[in-house]
DNA sequence: TTTCTATCCATAGATAATCTATATATTGGC
DNA sequence: GCCAATATATAGATTATCTATGGATAGAAA
């Protein structure tokens, strides 16, 4: 019971705006991308990222265009947009927030 | 549209017990102990708190007595149990992995 | 005395995010 | 011809959180 998750919830489109950031992807490349730089904590199930890649077409934070892979295989490439860039950030932002008031809570004493 | 949440699902149960390590509370006192130590970032509404104090009264984690609180009221005071603090030691270093990852996700450079 | 605010508990229902499982298809190596 | 890796996608279940209520009491304020 409470299996640990493959990731902390909430955090998967920042994840992925910021993969991208880095150069377009499909999104099989993406999950592998996630998975090599957080070197195997994170891992991107296929159920989570294409509806994840779908919202964030439709926030008009990424674009899509059906090309050949690297491995000759029809694939789908995400580009970020501008939008998706600045929601990048303010993602990031809110996230590091986040982890600073937990941490403040974290940090407290014990003892009375 | 996408409101910024409350909290960083996931982390709840973490905070909870975090907060019962420092000593015995009720609900109430849990939810303004979070807020105020998180200096406002974090809210624990009711309708997350108690189901969540339910489950983890439920896996064992904490006791719960019926007493009087500091202002007169019935309240029902919750104790971190043996299990309890394990848990929290559990549950900050497989948060802290993943913050870790979340991390080097996001310093990874931009340029390819 | 009535009313208001803060304190305290709890649940129902909606929403959102993730995971499990499955289906499909193609390339290239063996 | 088969298999592993690559690649996309959806349905359904599960879980966590939020919104919205409802109820009750103490003490202060009016």
């Amino acid at each position: 019971m409470a299996k640990k998750p493959d990731l902390l919830p909430g955090t998967l489109d920042m994840l992925i705006l910021k993969t991208l950031a880095r150069g377009p992807l499909h999104g099989y490349g993406i999950a592998q991308s996630i998975k090599r730089l957080s070197e195997d904590v994170l891992t991107v199930e296929e159920g989570s990222l294409y509806p994840a890649l779908q919202r964030l077409l439709l926030a008009g934070w990424l674009k899509g265009e059906w090309k050949m892979s690297e491995t000759n295989r029809r694939a789908r490439f995400y580009t970020l947009t501008r939008a998706g860039r600045k929601q990048l950030g303010v993602e990031i932002s809110e996230f590091e927030q986040m982890i600073a008031a937990i941490g403040r809570v974290l940090a407290a004493p014990e003892e009375a």
